[in-house]
DNA sequence: GCTTATTCGCGTCAGGACGACGATAAAACC
DNA sequence: GGTTTTATCGTCGTCCTGACGCGAATAAGC
């Protein structure tokens, strides 16, 4: 709530951006977009991309913005959250910097342009992230980010933002394999997902991967909620 | 994340604030804590308590201490976590304001004290603060703070926060259904609630609420996460 | 063309959790 | 003592689960 007295010397100004933990699917692995700092703080440290809140722009409208600018994509598809705010006093040497943080899922996106304030952009592997130490609190963003999408998968249906327009339930799994780290059986996953009332919609089409029977190519249907979820104990 | 060319003229900054959402439980009613605003804008309208972040506090410590403030108790029992970032361009006429929000809950408290922005503080009624337009988007957190309650109710031991640190069954039941705003089988409650393992210890005494055979009182264990869940449907 | 490997999709089975509800236990009230 | 009230335990049929068998449909090898 605001206060009616506000005193711009007792209350100095925060500067606020927002910062992207961009989660994709390559070859079966998930990855997480990165930029290499060009500048100090942290110069030639990992991080994640992100930048300022414009005067005239909501949170999610520069969540957006800077996620088209960051991957070179005009408009990604997918998906994009709020994950939590990030505002320690120390968290930049610089100023008082509150970060908003959000969570985009993406299908297959080709290589990220680095901006005007890194050095290069890249995808990622995420177990490789989660060595490396980040610039600024951005390892716990990028394990927050994660937890977050773990724990959305079971009850929701954004694994289908990880694929196409059109998918096959092989597609699926192979989103939540990733993102679980786990093996799941296929004809488990199969009888849960194709389960789910309004879920999947069929196309009448198939699709062959090489080998194998052709599988089924669904549509996403309009669910919000997945009932009963696909649990991961 | 910040970028080194930082132009104050080019990027003004923000007002950040944190807002409460201070749930609890009174006369077996959930009850949200409201202020009146004793300023322009939105004068006379009920808001979310909250202020804003000193300079040299952590967001959590801005909300840790709004809330002891507004409820006039030093350390308040029961949890806090943040909600979610609100921060629209107009949200306040005044200024560009960032507003971080926090969900609060926490056992019967005394009367809240109006605080020097605020002509008056008072418990209302959840259902009651829903149907009166809050002042500027305290609606819509409002609404995201209930919802988010009512969602961790199922999979973690949150509900404990509403009651002290001896519990019956009852109390946990009496404040699933305030929360859920729905009736609960007593005995079906009882065998969920009892058969997650470390959820409840007992203490070895029992409390007589009056009429009917006196509850097993417990303690709560240290389980973070409910298995299996306390489902809503 | 035939076999083999591979993937897809369906079916079966036992175990566990569910909602609905009957039954018993231990107190207060009349 | 009898009734009411609340707590606790038990039963039953249904649904979801993981483990796993099996046929179907394709590509690759011979």
């Amino acid at each position: 709530m605001t206060s009616p007295g506000y005193d711009p010397a007792a209350y100095p100004p925060f500067a606020v951006t927002v910062d992207l933990v961009v989660l994709t699917l390559r070859g079966g692995v998930l990855h997480v977009l990165l930029v290499e700092r060009g500048a100090q703080p942290w110069l030639g440290h990992w991080a994640l991309p992100g930048g300022f809140v414009r005067p005239e722009e909501s949170l999610d409208a520069a969540a957006a913005r800077e996620l088209a600018e960051e991957t070179g994509v005009r408009d990604v598809p997918g998906h994009l959250e709020q994950l939590g705010s990030y505002g320690d006093p120390d968290r930049d040497p610089r100023m008082r910097v509150v970060s908003v943080a959000y969570l985009a899922l993406a299908p297959d996106l080709p290589e990220p342009v680095a901006g005007t304030d890194a050095a290069r952009a890249a995808w990622v592997p995420v177990a490789d992230a989660q060595r490396r130490p980040l610039a600024f609190d951005h390892d716990r963003l990028l394990a927050d980010g994660l937890e977050r999408a773990r724990a959305k998968l079971e009850y929701s249906p954004l694994a289908a933002a990880f694929c196409g327009p059109e998918l096959t339930v092989a597609d699926l799994r192979q989103v939540y394999e990733a993102v679980w780290g786990r093996a799941l059986d296929p004809r488990n996953f199969h009888r849960k997902v194709t389960g789910v009332p309004g879920l999947l919609v069929e196309t009448g089409r198939t699709r062959s991967e090489g080998r194998g029977r052709p599988a089924t190519l669904y549509r996403l249907g309009d669910v919000r909620t997945l009932h009963p979820p696909i649990t991961r104990d």
